[in-house]
DNA sequence: TGTACATCAGTGAACGCGCGTTCACTGATGTAC
DNA sequence: TGTACATCAGTGAACGCGCGTTCACTGATGTAC
């Protein structure tokens, strides 16, 4: 039994409407703290109807992560253009910076449930930030000499502050987000240099 | 009308069980899912008994940060002994780390909720964090040439790559606390090198 | 082409349950005189 | 010393409400032949 593409748009439709408004409702209350009932009636859906799309909050939630939030940080992740080196590994948090400002809950969300309750959700943000540090150490690696400090703690440093830079944005407003990431390349261009690492700009 | 210190005593104890009690279960199910009828529960309280002590979770909620967070991170901000510069603000920094494994569920709490859906809470952090970078920042403006880097930022950074390192304490378990303390240590040398700070040891 | 059947997203009624809050009360303790 | 009164933390009963979940049903669409 095949399915008519229309009917499966629209069923994808409804669903993602359901993970966005729980977006919106997660950063107005937190998501531990979101229903069912009131997710469904933020998406124009009967209480009922949120049962064919998901079994109940919490799966919702992990395809949050696995849906949205891990494609952006694998965005994260893909290599800059240009050089490999410093250079490359600021251009890289710069871009998830100013994509942090694009869409707010979702950047909201991660960086709430990456220090939240659910160690579920904790543990599955950070294997997805793992992919980002780990481009990162494969760009450091060539640029930095052998005996020189590890790459990955490098990559870490860089993400643990590219990641406080987004919640800035995020509070502060987008007005302030150009002095944010000045403030971040900064922060990066001491952490490289500190490091040892080559090639900075 | 006085009243007997022993009285105040029980009713310190009791108002003190609650917070502890909201911690432990904000460490479970995070805080803004918590229901007065839960924490009164298990602070082994009636639920009518709740309100002889605070208005609602959210006011219970506003003195964990003033009674609890605030003073601990208070604390961080107090001058480490010995000399000021790089030394002291790691010095500060490692010691902000152990206490966190001495008190996980504070710990937990003031980093989830730094981060959080609440926006009075972030904001009310946010200002006891100053403190520290505050603090910090006096110990480096000594330390630096005034022509370098800003001393804000220095500290900016290691406050939060010190935030960082506790987070992963939690997460990691104490077993590996004495390696990340030696990584935060190796970063905040990065930055402080970095910046241009003298008298790092 | 027409007919009978299958699939499945969406629904409204109904359920039992735990929630936050109110109320009037208890009983231990402190104060006045 | 004794008596009358005030304070106040803790309580159990009761309330109305929204929650998650179940159930049987609808109606649009697709498939078989």
């Amino acid at each position: 039994v095949r399915i008519n593409p229309e009917r499966k748009e629209d069923r994808e439709r409804v669903r993602h409407t359901l993970l966005r408004v729980t977006l919106t409702l997660a950063n107005a209350h937190g998501f531990l703290s979101l229903g069912l009932r009131e997710v469904s009636r933020a998406a124009d859906i009967a209480p009922t109807s949120f049962y064919r799309h998901f079994a109940d909050m919490e799966e919702l939630g992990r395809e949050l992560i696995e849906g949205l939030a891990g494609p952006l940080l694998a965005q994260w992740a893909s290599p800059a253009s240009g050089s490999s080196g410093g250079g490359t590994v600021t251009a890289m948090a710069l871009r998830a910076l100013s994509s942090a400002a694009e869409d707010p809950e979702l950047m909201r969300f991660i960086l709430a449930e990456e220090r939240g309750a659910i160690p579920t959700f904790r543990t599955a943000l950070a294997s997805k930030l793992s992919v980002v540090s780990t481009a990162m150490e494969g760009a450091l690696a060539e640029a930095m000499p052998k005996s020189a400090s590890s790459p990955e703690r490098v990559a870490d440093a860089v993400v643990v502050l590219m990641l406080a830079a987004c919640a800035d944005v995020l509070d502060h407003g987008p007005e302030r987000s150009a002095a944010l990431a000045e403030r971040l390349a900064e922060q990066i261009r001491w952490v490289l240099s500190g490091a040892g690492v080559k090639g900075e700009p």
